[in-house]
DNA sequence: CAATGTATGTCAGAATTCTGACATGAGTCA
DNA sequence: TGACTCATGTCAGAATTCTGACATACATTG
């Protein structure tokens, strides 16, 4: 079989080298988390709570790309732990806003550097032109992406 | 709080834009595989071995991101199904190159043409340019990420 | 006002993936 | 040859995430 029919080929689709720097990026974070005793989804929560105070169970899971159901589990955790508090009744609706304790600020503090370090090595060796293009480019995929999910 | 201190700042990391855009891949690519009853994990080592056949468990696993215990599982159900077949006996060593039968071929064409419009679908709108960009860009995070695992 | 649609929080169970561990085989090197 | 290192396949159990389901609350619309 030649290189390529109807296949994607791998070696140079960009479906697949998103996925790898995805991958990447994620084993990365893994690496410099895990001696703060902190999962990427974890740091991800704090990290949305910390820059968006009062989000909701349901707005963290979309934050953080997992079903509310998973962020639910991970929100019932941190507050059992005390990094983060929730109102016992809704002040409107259903929805239960979060929020960071001084527990869970101090925890994120440095979790925020050690992922930001990742961030700029990721970026090593790019140009800001280069920067700007790979943020245009990206929201671009992901624009494209999601227009065909119902509306065509 | 201002808008940003130290922190990561989402609406601008580039991290966090890889993460979505690699997130709304998957949700796009989950979406075409469903009415096929083909998870993204299943494609993708249906995928590696009908461009690489003889690929091993492991070598399936880094191909796919995921561990080899958990590509172990993947294949065993394979196996099973009739997807793909392996040796009793390791020709050498203990590595047992894995390859697709013709119903794991088969299966694996519809699968191909619904990733492949999913792809095309990411790729609107951008030029012939902008995606070699993409591709270099992609490379050099990968590369840069890569870089600081061990070495330095 | 009543009905419908949409979104939320949450429980329960299943499926997936991971970490830890072990034995085996190949390669390296003294 | 023998000791050592590394990679592989696989088993077992834990952790994570998902799908399905339900009740509730708000918004829209007739």
């Amino acid at each position: 079989m030649s290189q390529n029919g109807v296949g994607v080929d791998l070696e140079t689709s960009l479906g697949y080298l998103l996925k790898e720097a995805s991958s990447a990026l994620r084993v990365a974070m893994e690496e410099v988390l895990r001696p703060l005793g902190m999962s990427v989804t974890h740091y991800s929560c704090l990290e949305l709570l910390a820059q968006r105070p009062g989000l909701s169970n349901s707005e963290l899971a979309r934050g953080a790309f997992v079903t509310r159901q998973s962020m639910n589990v991970l929100l019932q955790a941190l507050e059992r732990d005390g990094y983060v508090t929730r109102p016992a009744e809704a002040p409107v609706g259903k929805v239960l806003p979060a929020r960071l304790t001084s527990r869970g600020r101090r925890s994120l503090e440095k979790a925020t550097v050690a992922v930001r370090s990742v961030e700029v090595r990721m970026l090593a060796g790019m140009t800001e032109a280069e920067q700007s293009d790979a943020f245009r480019i990206l929201q671009s995929m992901i624009h494209s992406l999601r227009d065909g999910d119902d509306g065509a």
